[in-house]
This record gives structure tokens, sequence and C-alpha cells, in this order.
RNA sequence: GGCGGCAUAGCCAAGUGGUCCAAGGCGACGGUUUGCAAAACCGUUAUUCCCCGGUUCGAAUCCGGGUGCCGCCUCCA
């Protein structure tokens, strides 16, 4: 998708700054995105999914601004909670990983979120990881003590900064982990001493497993380098785990993250959702009830900075204003098949409505790259998608078809299509083929209607119904959409 | 206790100094269209942006003080 110089600059709001900045990539061949994952203890939930969602529309903004865009996305498929669910289930934690990591793709792709470049793991960079722990301890970020390695917070001047935190400040000490090899309370795990039948790996600091922050610092350095462009996350992830993370990559050397970027949480009953309290919505259950695309939808509502309280009325509201604008696209892809379209028109004029509908579409293509410059506002960009579904409706209702001005007709689906394509939304939908033995059906109501017979006419409609399609009655005949 | 976020119509929600007597969606009501529907269109649905003060020629937007809700400070997208 080509970047034009008619384009906004891009502005995205950095957390680390609490600002909204013009967005410079590092490295104009390459645009770096290092998105937390899941710690696959257990399947997806619609707040996870949320957050990919999020960041997936973010990669979609990029590449259509003409940022190529190298994503990277981690599973932390090592911990405490992976293991204890294990044991709960009798497996190896390894399975169990790799089985909610087989849901996570499953509910990605549902959501028409794209694969990432790497989906780096914890358990397959172990080197890495205790090369990098071996050098904090020398440049004496961090101490070993009783099998674990600790980092010591209090080595590291910018500690806090991320999360505007000030360590003398933090009424944490008995909320932290309870360790007397611990210098400071606020001591986070480099690695972590293994238990009795716990998976561990050498080290030389004895037999162990990475703490859970030092994976995201070393895989993202490894795949993006030092410094690179985004980060995202939840908002729950601020404190500890990204300023954690910005302490390990910042010791050594360089600056980590130019743009940090978290999304709000999602909500259930006004609290957080979260798998460890079993407060949420798994993803299955959500999508054996509602077409993936529309929860997409859903889920891009609002802005991904903000708080989204979930629940199925909203997610109904949200999949009424989904077939609103699947109608306007069937709509203008059945008119542009029409084989009377604007044969009515000369050839090469455009009627004064045509023109007022083609200003609409640059308009409309134009608010939406106004707003999705504008730190990725996504709600805003519908938006302006739905204002030339309104003026195109008007424009088609009660106009023949040999008077429409295919041009224009076909500039608004196009204006739709690219703003859509950028959303992730859409990109299945088109018109639908109509099984030739509904066609007749539909053909005998519409002989039982002329001839006034409307009884016979509303048991062949409900017929066609029970066969999964509604039939709507235009002035060009009928036409029979899916339900 | 500390740090941060949010509060806009019946509901969801964008908007952070004038172009806002406030987008968009859902819903409701009235009308057009229809055999009836469905969809679509037209109109109505916030003189007002949680409250109180202040700054300004001008504020939903800035400042001060309240109130309410949420997140983080322990694993968490």
């Amino acid at each position: 998708m080509p970047v034009n110089d008619t384009l906004p600059q891009l502005q995205v709001y950095n957390h680390y700054r609490r600002r909204k900045e013009n967005f410079v990539p590092l490295d104009d061949q390459r645009t770096t995105m290092y998105v937390c994952g899941m710690t696959v203890q257990g399947p997806p939930h619609m707040g996870h999914m949320l957050a990919f969602v999020a960041a997936d529309f973010i990669r979609r903004c990029l590449e259509y601004l003409g940022y190529p865009v190298y994503h990277v996305q981690n599973f932390t498929d090592i911990d405490d909670k992976i293991i204890a669910r294990a044991q709960e289930l009798g497996c190896e934690a390894g399975e169990l990983a790799q089985q909610n990591i087989d849901l996570f793709f499953e509910a990605a792709d549902a959501l028409n979120i794209r694969r990432a470049h790497v989906y780096p793991r914890v358990t397959e960079h172990i080197d890495e990881i205790q090369a990098y722990i071996e050098r904090l301890i020398e440049a004496g970020h961090a101490y070993a003590a009783q099998g674990n390695v600790w980092f010591d917070v209090r080595s590291h001047a910018r500690y806090g900064e991320l999360s505007g935190r000030d360590i003398d400040e933090m009424r944490s000490a008995g909320r932290v982990e309870l360790d007397e090899s611990k210098r400071d309370p606020l001591d986070f795990a480099l690695w972590k001493a293994a238990k009795e039948g716990e998976p561990a790996w050498d080290s030389p600091w004895g037999r162990g497993r990475p703490g859970w922050h030092i994976e995201c610092s070393v895989m993202s350095m490894k795949y993006l380098g030092q410094t690179f462009d985004f980060h995202g996350g939840g908002r729950d992830l601020i404190f500890p785990h990204h300023e954690n993370e910005m302490a390990q990559s910042t010791a050594l050397e360089g600056d980590f993250v130019r743009y940090w970027m978290h999304n709000g949480l999602l909500t259930l009953d006004g609290q957080k959702m979260a798998k460890s309290t079993g407060h949420f919505f798994s993803v299955e259950e959500v999508l054996s009830e509602f077409d993936p695309d529309a929860v997409r939808y859903y889920l891009l509502r609002g802005h991904f900075r903000h708080q989204m309280e979930y629940s199925r009325e909203r997610l109904a509201e949200a999949a009424a204003a989904y077939d609103r604008m699947k109608r306007a696209l069937i709509l203008l892809e059945e008119t542009l098949a029409d084989s009377n379209l604007g044969i009515g028109v000369a050839e090469g004029r455009t009627s004064p409505e045509g023109l007022d509908l083609e200003a609409a579409a640059d308009r409309s293509l134009a608010g939406f790259r106004a707003a999705i410059c504008d730190d990725f506002n996504g709600e805003a960009a519908m938006a302006a998608l739905f204002e030339l579904v309104r003026e195109t409706n008007n424009y088609l209702a009660g106009r023949s078809r040999t008077v429409c001005d295919r041009a224009s007709v076909s500039k608004v689906l196009d204006v739709l299509r690219e703003g859509l394509s950028v959303m992730g939304l859409f990109e299945k939908v088109g018109r639908a083929t109509v099984p030739e033995e509904l066609r007749a059906l539909a053909e005998e109501r519409e002989q039982a209607r002329q001839s006034r017979d409307f009884a016979r006419a509303d048991a062949l409609r409900d017929q066609i119904q029970s066969m999964g399609f509604c039939v709507e009655d235009t002035p060009e005949g009928p036409v029979l959409r899916p339900v």
C-alpha cells in the first residue's frame, strides 16, 4: 500500500513521555514492533484478544502509511502458573503450553490478526537469557543468591521512570515476593532456582528457569536490536513487567523502546478480565455465538488505550453496526455487477449527484486517514466511513441503476474497501452465491406476489428463511441474502 | 498510602482552547417506501459535555478544589 505525500504526519501517544509525539522510525526500511504475548497457561480470553487486535490494527495502520513493519510477539511458555496447571492436569508443562499456543493461533486467525514475523518462546532462548544475566551480574546490576539471580533495582538510576514510581515510596514490602536473599524487596528474579520436580535448565547458578521479565528483554533485543520502535501490551503490564524489562534492557547500554504503547483493559461487570481469577469470557464462547469479523469490529471500537466493558449487549450493538456496513458493501457490489448500471448515462459524463458522491468519497478517505494518523483513532476513522455509507445509500435509494454513475459507485467501493482493509474488516465479505433451488423458490414467490396470492408468498418466504436466506423485495426484484 | 486512567445524549463513543449552539454507531419515536415485511431514506432524540470555583474576548477542551468508577503497586493483555 503506497504512502504518499498527502498523508498527515503520524502521531502516536508515547506512554514513556505521556504525550503524543510525531512518529519517526529508527530505520525507514523497517519499523520494529514488539508485542507482549500470552503466558500460555490457559486458552486466550477476550481481554487478550483485545490487546492483539489492537496491535494488529496498529501494524496495519503503519503498513498502510508506508512503514514496513517487522513484528515480534513472544510466548511465555514456562512459568509458575504453567507448571502448576500442568501438574494439576498431569501433563508436561511443554504440552500444556503448546495446546494453548494452538488455541491462540486459532482465535487470532478467526479474528483476522496477521501473523507476527517471529513468535519467540522462552524455552527456546535459555542460552541467550543466561548469557545476558551473566552480563548483568558482571556489570553489577544483578547478583546470585541461593540459586536465584536478582536484578538490583537500586543499581539503576532510571528504575521507576516508565511507571512513574519512586522506589522509596512504594508501599510494597510484604506484598512483594519475600525472600531473604534479596537486597531490596523490589529486586526481581532474573533466574529462579527450581524446586523438586519442576522443569529446569542447568545454569552457572544451579538448575532453574528464567524469571518472567528477562525473556522479553533478551528476545526483543535479539530480533529487533538494542533499540526498536514500538513496544505494546496491556496497561496492567506497565508495572512491574515493562518497568523491569526497561531496567534490564537499558542497564548495559543504550536506549530500548522508542514508543511505549499500552492498551486499556477489558472489564467484565466493571472488573478487569483475568484468567487467574476465572473472571473472563473465553474467545471460544464468544466466537460460537457471533461472527468473528463482527467480534473484531467490536474489539476495535473506542480507542484501544481506553478501558472497555465487555457485555453481550454491547457486542450485539456492534454487530448491528457491522451489518449496516456489510449491507452497504454488498449493495455496492451488486450494483456494480448489474448489467444495466449506467446504460442511461452518456459515456464519460457524470451527473451532479455522482460528482457529489465522489466528493463525499474524497472527504471520507481524507477523514479516515486523518483519524488513523492521529494516534490510530479507529473510532473516528470508522465514523468517516459510516458517513460515506449514509451518503451512498442516499444516492442509491430509489435511483434506477440505469442512471447511476458507474465511476462514482466504483469509487465509493474502493474508498470503503481501502479503509476497511486497514481495520482488517470485511476482507472476506462479498456477494453471496445463492443456491439455484433458492433462486427458484424466490421466483415462485415473486409469481405468487404478482398474482396477489400473499399467503403463498409468505409461506415461501418462510421456507426460504428456514434455509438460511432472507428475501428483500426491491424495485429491481427480490434479492436473497444470507441471514 | 503512592502512581496512573476515566466521567460527553436512553446506551456505546469520537472530540483536549474558536471551524463543536458537540462526529459516528445502537436504540426509540414520527414520516417515505412495501401487499405485509426487511433494508434504505428523511425528520426528531445533549442550548450542553460529573459538580463547584477560576483563567480567557472565547472552554467539553486549560488551572484549582471536590465527587464517583477503574487499573497498577502480587501473577495478569
